[in-house]
DNA sequence: AACAGAGCCAACCGCAAACAC
DNA sequence: GGTGTTTGCGGTTGGCTCTGT
């Protein structure tokens, strides 16, 4: 689906500096229509990227060149991932945030094609309500001392299970089926499938039209994280991972630097292990979990589901007790 | 079928740091 | 060093889609 609208153009932006404004007259606002994607993407292709107010001006943008960048960078950039945050993603954010709080751009240089939008809207919608269902401020101690005790272990455990069911399907097959988010309303079709160089052309416009309802493709490791159309796998698991051996066997990371963090390479086993009657209290989390009969691994869950109702009743008499 | 509410995400806003002159 | 401009970041919002009634 193409949103070709284009509402509230004329008004001036408060925030827009008053150079914008001289130079850029009328200026477009709101959502980005298939031609001007185009005209963005072949200057940026013929001139490179910068001087976002120039590149505005030359390419007969009618935006200004906050806007142009935000596009390029959050949407049309080629290497830009889309589509479901994957299991491990999801357990990187959780950690580099702990690590930085909401230092999302820093964030999301450990996540290689995700953008600090995309994390920072993850965050807000997908973790923030489970603080919202734990009825805890999701800055609180008592809200990071879940995720990390039990929320990053969960996931820890579904990325091993998923990767032991790779590696049992793998086994018998190499085709992955890859199902393009339905969300995705008005994606450029910017890389080409099987040489991962850019395609001049919005979505829609080519014949590469990645947004339709299923893509299979030939599954490598080479192409599971760079293809355009990898973006989705449903709870989908990268083939090789660190994150897929043991972790209480993974070294722990000793560096004291904060900042120190590289992509695939997590210490989870001291961080992870509860303190001291933390989750104690006469009941056996791992073996109510087990119970309760959630996760369904391949069900396109990511975390939405990862605690059910009786999850979060139990988490909130555990924080009570604290 | 129609409506309401929730969820999601692209885009905007305001500010500050970095840069150019 | 001062000033104006550009860039980058984090917070917020508006509107579309989905889901439940």
């Amino acid at each position: 689906m193409l949103m070709m609208d284009v509402k509230g153009n004329s008004n001036s932006s408060s925030s827009t500096t008053q150079s914008d404004e001289e130079m850029m007259g009328d200026l477009r606002r709101g959502p980005w229509t298939v031609e001007e994607d185009f005209k963005l993407i072949n200057y940026i292709a013929t001139h490179g990227e910068g001087r976002w107010n120039s590149l505005a001006r030359c390419a007969g943008l009618k935006r200004t060149g906050k806007s142009c960048r935000l596009r390029w960078l959050n949407y049309l950039r080629p290497d830009v991932r889309r589509g479901n945050i994957t299991l491990e993603e999801q357990l990187m954010i959780l950690e580099l945030h702990s690590r930085w709080g909401n230092r999302w751009s820093k964030i999301a240089q450990h996540l290689p094609g995700r953008t600090d939008n995309e994390i920072k809207n993850y965050w807000r919608t997908r973790v923030q309500k489970h603080a919202k269902q734990l009825k805890c401020d999701v800055n609180s101690k008592q809200f990071k001392d879940t995720m990390r005790y039990l929320w990053m272990p969960r996931l820890v455990e579904r990325i091993q299970a998923a990767a032991a069911a790779t590696a049992t399907n793998t086994s018998s097959t190499s085709t992955a089926t890859v199902s393009a988010p339905a969300t995705n309303q008005h994606s450029i079709s910017n890389r080409d499938v099987g040489t991962g160089n850019l395609v001049m052309a919005p979505h829609g416009i080519n014949g590469n039209d990645f947004g339709v309802s299923h893509v299979t493709q030939s599954y490598t490791p080479e192409n599971s994280s760079t293809a355009a159309s990898s973006d989705s796998f449903a709870t989908q698991v990268s083939p090789v991972s660190d994150l897929t051996t043991d972790y209480y066997n993974i070294p722990v990371n000793r560096n004291t630097n904060p900042d120190y963090f590289q992509a695939g390479q997590v210490g989870y086993s001291e961080s992870m292990i509860s303190p001291p009657g933390f989750f104690n209290h006469g009941l056996d989390f791992q073996a109510m979990e087990h119970s309760s009969n959630q996760w369904p691994m391949d069900s396109g869950d990511t975390s939405d589901n990862m605690w059910n109702l009786e999850d979060i009743w139990f988490l909130q008499q555990q924080l009570n007790n604290l």
